[in-house]
DNA sequence: TAGACGTGGCA
DNA sequence: TTGCCAAGTCT
């Protein structure tokens, strides 16, 4: 396999100053871009799974005897919150709650606890339940099929597919934030991918993905990574990149994103901003707070009363006799 | 389907 | 300093 990469390296770049130099190619009217032949997708799958295999970080949930709960304790964490701060909280609950039945056997307000400030504190909530469901209904294992996985609280698409790939190796689109910018530069030839995932980021991410299982968990491992250190959202390093030569947006001048403006999110002032604060005075004491003491963290009175109402509301903390508030038991 | 949902680092 | 961005899910 090593052995005819060199050739199939050729073949790519003579088809593609072939496509270049011919303007009318026979997939060049289609409405998307032209899908790239066999040969061309295999070399896309070397030249990615090769870099991968060169530049992966170490990370704990990747190590050989990883276990799937560490995987999925990994994407938990890692939905939306940054590898570097959710590390030292994934190695403190893989010690604490090595299996979904410790993790289960706890209140869900030591989860919110132990969760930190690593963000959205609902998905320690979410991971508990998890737990409870895995003990519960799986006999203590992480399930392996993507339904059962999905059926999970707080496992949506994406994690459903990246648990069921990363720890048992089996064949899914995984689609993150990540693989989607790759694809969108590589592919379509835009900066950035449309702000909600469509069909035809499905249909291109399904057409690129390797049939065989092994090289296919193995892919979007790679992919992931590739849009994490080297296709990075503002400043992409192109020239470490080993897909660069054929990088539609690369060839097209590196366009400047030209969509509706990506999403903000605004924070000051916001109710999470006071949810935020209300939380992590909770999660400081081990007893029950009095509402004199949280209604210190806000000086607005309606806005205040709404925030901690709205973390009763989900589960986050719950209300007691007396004006005393505390994570659930 | 758009908006809610935390927190911190970096340009 | 301000705004963008980080392995999404749920409603």
């Amino acid at each position: 396999m090593c052995e005819d990469r060199k050739d199939m390296s050729t073949d790519l770049r003579d088809s593609r100053s072939r496509a270049a130099s011919t303007p009318s190619g026979p997939s060049a009217a289609a409405a998307g871009p032209p899908a790239p032949g066999p040969r061309a997708v295999a070399e896309l799958h070397d030249l990615v799974i090769d870099w991968f295999d060169e530049n992966a970080r170490d990370l704990p949930w990747r190590a050989p005897d990883a276990g799937a709960w560490s995987v999925m304790v990994s994407e938990f964490m890692l939905q939306q919150t940054p590898v570097s701060r959710v590390l030292p909280v994934h190695q403190e609950w893989l010690a604490r709650w090595p299996r979904p039945a410790d993790l289960a056997q706890e209140s869900p307000g030591e989860a919110v606890r132990a969760w930190g400030r690593l963000g959205y504190p609902r998905r320690a909530l979410r991971l508990h339940a998890a737990a409870t469901a895995i003990a519960q209904r799986h006999g203590g294992e992480v399930p392996r099929e993507h339904d059962e996985l999905l059926a999970l609280p707080g496992v949506g698409e994406y994690t459903a597919a990246a648990v069921a790939s990363f720890a048992y190796g089996r064949r899914h689109v995984v689609l993150d934030t990540n693989v989607r910018r790759v694809f969108a530069r590589l592919v379509s030839g835009t900066a950035y991918p449309p702000n909600a995932t469509t069909a035809a980021e499905r249909r291109t991410a399904g057409g690129l993905l390797p049939a065989d299982e092994a090289t296919a968990a193995r892919w979007a491992a790679a992919t992931m990574e590739l849009g994490a250190l080297v296709c990075a959202a503002r400043s992409p390093a192109c020239g470490s990149c080993p897909v660069a030569a054929r990088c539609a947006w690369r060839l097209a001048g590196s366009p400047a994103h030209d969509g509706p403006p990506r999403r903000g999110q605004t924070y000051a002032g916001t109710d999470r901003q006071v949810r935020g604060r209300l939380l992590a005075v909770l999660r400081a004491s081990s007893d029950p707070v009095p509402q004199a003491v949280l209604d210190g963290v806000w000086h607005e009175p309606v806005q205040r009363a709404r925030a901690l109402d709205g973390l009763v509301a989900d589960g986050l903390v719950e209300p007691l006799a007396d004006g005393l508030y505390r994570l659930p038991a």
